[in-house]
RNA sequence: GGGGGGAUGCCCGAGCGGCCAAUGGGAACAGACUGUAAAUCUGUCGGCGAAUGCCUUCGAAGGUUCGAAUCCUUCUCUCCCCA
């Protein structure tokens, strides 16, 4: 899932996504809320209507937004209080209101308001955190069934996506027990798909790698398991090989926006002086049109020149990249051969890092 | 012809006797970025050295002073006003 926390993947049309053939999209229901509004949105006929996206919506509850604007909110057991980064002003959110606000933003699947430690934190903090997590998305799941109902006889006007279902998200931080504590109290509330939220916020690769590789086997096998803001190419690879279906990440187009393109041969930063009279493509295995079209001079002249065509080339680039990253994991998959098809894509893509 | 300003590191520009190898921008060079407060942030940016340091710099030359980018003299170049 290419990223658009504001309603748009930095930097790309809807149509290029449709053209990149994303069949999903990652939305921020704090950031939404906050601007325009998730009434607004509502009345624009849901996040679909109002950015015209015919494809699928994920919705973050806001959850990340406790962890990664920690000194503009307090926590309680009720919910966060955030003070805007808009204006300051301050917005209350609960668990029910992060449904109620994610039901008229529309979304296919809303995500639980979880609470993700801080980094780094002692286990008794990770504890806590996965705790209120828990109680927390029991709260989500009660008040998700209480809006349908409301929305069944008619009484509820801002639902507009009947076909929402809510997933719940796995805490636990970097240890294992709590890990599977958080499993099996996630699984037991038996939302449709379920996440591993807290990972990849500021530990080192070895921790991120031991956590999901403990964590993934946990979870009920028929559903799908979302590794949440992951990842790199190797987090990827690494994730699916122990059973993650889902990931969203903001590196592919926040990297592209800072001049660093994803390529066969490595992660690259195209500002670098190397690339001034590099008159071929950035990835010459890459058959994106950006690769196909433009050369690594060309694209290091508008980063030096600070164009927006320097961002929105690099981010088709970085999407088309893991997207077809992803296609050919599931092609050697399906060919049983995940392994080897991981191991040569490493060769290549770790050799020049 | 008369009067008044300026010349500082790649560029712009601060400094106006010691804390100045010289504030700040920009450029250049490199790095970071993992459910986006990010088209952001960080570092380097006269030479040599691992370093206390040493050497060469603030238009040019001379001078004053223990000490000068800063004060004085002359010169060169430049900008503005009056005729």
């Amino acid at each position: 899932m290419p990223v658009g926390t504001q309603g748009t993947v930095k930097a790309m049309t809807q149509e290029e996504l449709v053209q990149l053939d994303f069949p999903i999209i990652l939305c921020n229901t704090y950031h939404t809320y906050l601007r325009p509004g998730h009434e607004l949105i509502a009345r624009a006929g849901g996040l679909h209507g109002f950015i015209n996206w015919q494809g699928n919506i994920l919705t973050d509850s806001g959850g990340f937004q406790v962890f990664s604007l920690q000194e503009l909110r307090t926590i309680s057991e009720h919910g966060v209080e955030f003070k805007s980064h808009l204006d300051g002003s301050k917005h209350l959110f609960t668990p029910e209101r992060a449904v109620r606000i994610q039901g008229a933003l529309g979304s296919d699947i809303m995500m639980a308001f979880d609470q993700l430690a801080a980094n780094p934190c002692t286990k008794q903090q990770s504890a806590e955190a996965m705790e209120r997590t828990h109680r927390w998305a029991k709260r989500c799941v009660d008040e998700w069934h209480t809006a349908r109902e409301e929305w069944q006889r008619g009484e509820n006007e801002m639902l507009p996506n009947p076909g929402q279902v809510l997933f719940g998200i796995v805490q636990g931080g970097i240890y294992d027990d709590l890990r599977q504590q958080s499993a099996e109290a996630i699984a037991e509330l038996d939302t449709p798909g379920i996440a591993i939220g807290g990972v990849a916020v500021g530990e080192e690769k070895a921790l991120i790698f031991s956590t999901v590789e403990y964590t993934t086997p946990l979870l009920p096998d028929h559903k799908p398991r979302y590794l949440m803001g992951v990842g790199e190419p190797d987090d990827i690879l690494h994730a699916v090989s122990c059973g993650v279906d889902m990931f969203d990440c903001v590196l592919p187009t926040r990297l592209a926006r800072n001049a660093a393109m994803m390529t066969h041969y490595g992660r690259v930063n195209l500002r670098n002086s190397k690339y001034k009279e590099q008159f071929t493509p950035v990835d010459d295995l890459c058959d994106c049109q950006v690769c196909r079209n433009y050369s690594a001079a060309y694209i290091h002249h508008l980063f030096q020149a600070k164009e927006i065509l320097a961002a929105r080339l690099a981010t088709f680039h970085n999407l088309y990249f893991l997207h077809q990253l992803m296609a050919d994991i599931r092609v050697a998959i399906r060919a049983e051969r995940l392994d080897a098809f991981a191991a040569e894509f490493l060769s290549l893509y770790q050799a020049a890092q």
